[in-house]
DNA sequence: CTGAAAGCGCTTACAG
DNA sequence: CTGAAAGCGCTTACAG
């Protein structure tokens, strides 16, 4: 209670690679070469090693592993992404960075044409990885730009991944399959689609699926079903009035992400419909405006924090493998998303 | 051009405290007295190694630093605030980390009855200073814990500092009574008032601006030209029906946030009123959802990274003197606040 | 496969 | 007011 004398006590209480070696009866090196898990050791060694980490209850002291083999930076590439992506990116690449003593560096490059100015700024600001979220994970010149510089790079959340770099993402194909039959196991079979940029892969497969699940599932979509919209909330009124203005209705719209899929909620409000009632709603990425808007909204749930602490994790092993001069595949991570059912497409009984 | 061989080498290239003191031709202890700026040391010393500092451009190597102090660590207490919040929030505070050398940590805390346990976890991982962000800086629990607790902490965004904490924060009040002024400057003078959740300190300021601001002008604000919103979007739907269906209508609404201000507009369109034509509509704190509605809202912009930047400065300078075994005193900041004229607004002509 | 030595760049007592 | 020495905890060559 008070103690008001804490100097520079580690949270763990402080067991050393040395505590570690004398209870192991090995040297310090032994450990080290244990916990970074590169070196030989013999299987007994490690075995010792390993135990006595368990019974001290050791924890690297990542100031002192940076103060010797240099931080650990992580950029962050982000380009006004939605403040939902990026808060809930950040959690998760910050929560990875602290266990590993990493250093998260941001740089904004809101102009898509000065990333490779933004690009170069991380570098200078000393990031040896460099995290890559959308939209620019869609972007072959930011992708083009990396891969020439050789810098350890992980895409987060593209569709269609480059088989040269690292990537963490969803299906976003058998996610909206999975929305779509969603949809017609309430019932639906008129079904209006808002595509999303056209510049972005999820937005491809999104509707790929959609056209896929509706076909496999017997039911023709004519063109005056389908509208165009950006991702953005504008876009979405607009694709949204052009949908609801047909001379019969479609008795459910699937937007592609929730931005727009607010927007048909209000749209549909505005030409006094029901949600779900009179027309069912549902969007993509359960982002916060999907609790937000009333109804709330049914959509697929994208992991986003889990995404970010995993790309952080791969980053910084490539990162690793790099400045030990060892070589390192690209990995490929996909991720569970999830159905989440709201009140805007709900059973009308 | 593709060195492949970048070995924890640093961004600055590397001059270090040996490098500075030999060039002032002192001693690399009296360099680090210099950087420190605690200990004593003569004028004339002084300039001698800050002029060096400069030749060389010599940067603290914040790695080694925490080798030998322990590594600063800022705790953030975050209780779903708008995730617009958090983002900006979290680009603020890491940058000013990343200056430091500080780790940032974070800690949820959704439950308010969960706060005395989420404190704990952060300091169980060995926070040395929290960051208070709403709605927990006007939590008068966690005020207390924290207080007892004797912890540095700093609440960034409540209306009403304790003279007991740092604090950083807009003034509520004025940001409030310039928003009026502006829509009276606009010829309105029948307006309409959306509180937010009382809880909240800005929630009472802005409040008081408004009535105040009104009856300076000389108008009466009739009871049912108010209405008790709660700062989410769903309170502002009801809040707006409330004061839409009144016999008169006023000319504009004034919402105590951004939310609340988007559903009144999404109200007003279901009663096909033209914004800002048939009604005027404006916001406070200018978050995304602010440039996402159409039209755009009028707000009032609270520079959000800045304030993050400046409690996490003054949280690290809380610590260090804490560390020295030095008394630190509370201190209060002030930001700018700014008005953003948009569409939501615009003059009738 | 394993270890003794030296050092990352800084700062904390201890002297003077 | 200023400095020489030792050490934060870890890891990188260098041996064996």
């Amino acid at each position: 209670m008070g103690s008001e004398t804490k100097q520079g006590d580690r949270p763990a209480g402080g067991a050393t690679v040395w505590d570690v070696a004398q209870k192991a009866g090995v040297s310090a090196m032994t450990v080290s070469r244990v916990i970074n898990g590169n070196a030989s050791v013999s299987d007994k060694t490690r075995e010792k090693v390993n135990r006595a980490i368990q019974e001290l209850n050791y924890q690297v002291n990542v100031a002192a592993r940076a103060a010797r083999i240099g931080t650990l930076r992580v950029g962050l590439l982000y380009s006004n992404p939605s403040a939902a992506f990026l808060s809930a990116f950040l959690v998760g690449a910050l929560g990875e960075c602290s266990q590993t003593g990493a250093h998260l560096i941001l740089e904004n490059c809101d102009n898509l044409r000065s990333q490779r100015k933004a690009i170069d700024r991380l570098i200078a600001d000393g990031a040896d990885g460099i995290l890559v979220p959308p939209p620019l994970c869609d972007s072959k010149a930011a992708l083009k730009q990396l891969a020439e510089m050789g810098i350890p790079s992980v895409a987060v959340a593209t569709a269609k991944p480059s088989p040269q770099m690292s990537a963490v993402r969803i299906d976003d194909y058998e996610g909206a399959l999975t929305m779509t039959k969603h949809l017609l196991a309430l019932g639906h079979t008129d079904i209006g689609f808002i595509k999303g940029d056209p510049e972005h892969t999820p937005a491809q497969l999104r509707y790929q699926a959609f056209i896929d699940a509706m076909r496999e599932a017997g039911h023709h979509v004519p063109a005056e079903r389908v509208a165009q919209g950006m991702f953005t909330y504008r876009s979405g009124l607009l694709a949204a009035r052009e949908l609801l203005a047909q001379p019969t209705r479609p008795t459910a719209i699937f937007a592609s992400n929730d931005d727009m899929a607010a927007a048909v909620i209000a749209v549909a409000h505005g030409l006094h419909l029901q949600v779900p009632d009179d027309i069912a709603v549902c969007g993509f990425d359960d982002t916060p405006v999907a609790t937000t808007v009333w109804p709330e909204l049914t959509t697929v749930h994208q992991p986003i924090t889990e995404m970010a602490r995993s790309a952080v994790a791969l980053l910084v092993e490539h990162i690793r493998a790099r400045r030990a001069g060892q070589s390192y595949m690209p990995q490929h991570r996909l991720m569970p998303f999830t159905l989440v059912e709201r009140e805007s497409t709900e059973a009308h009984d």
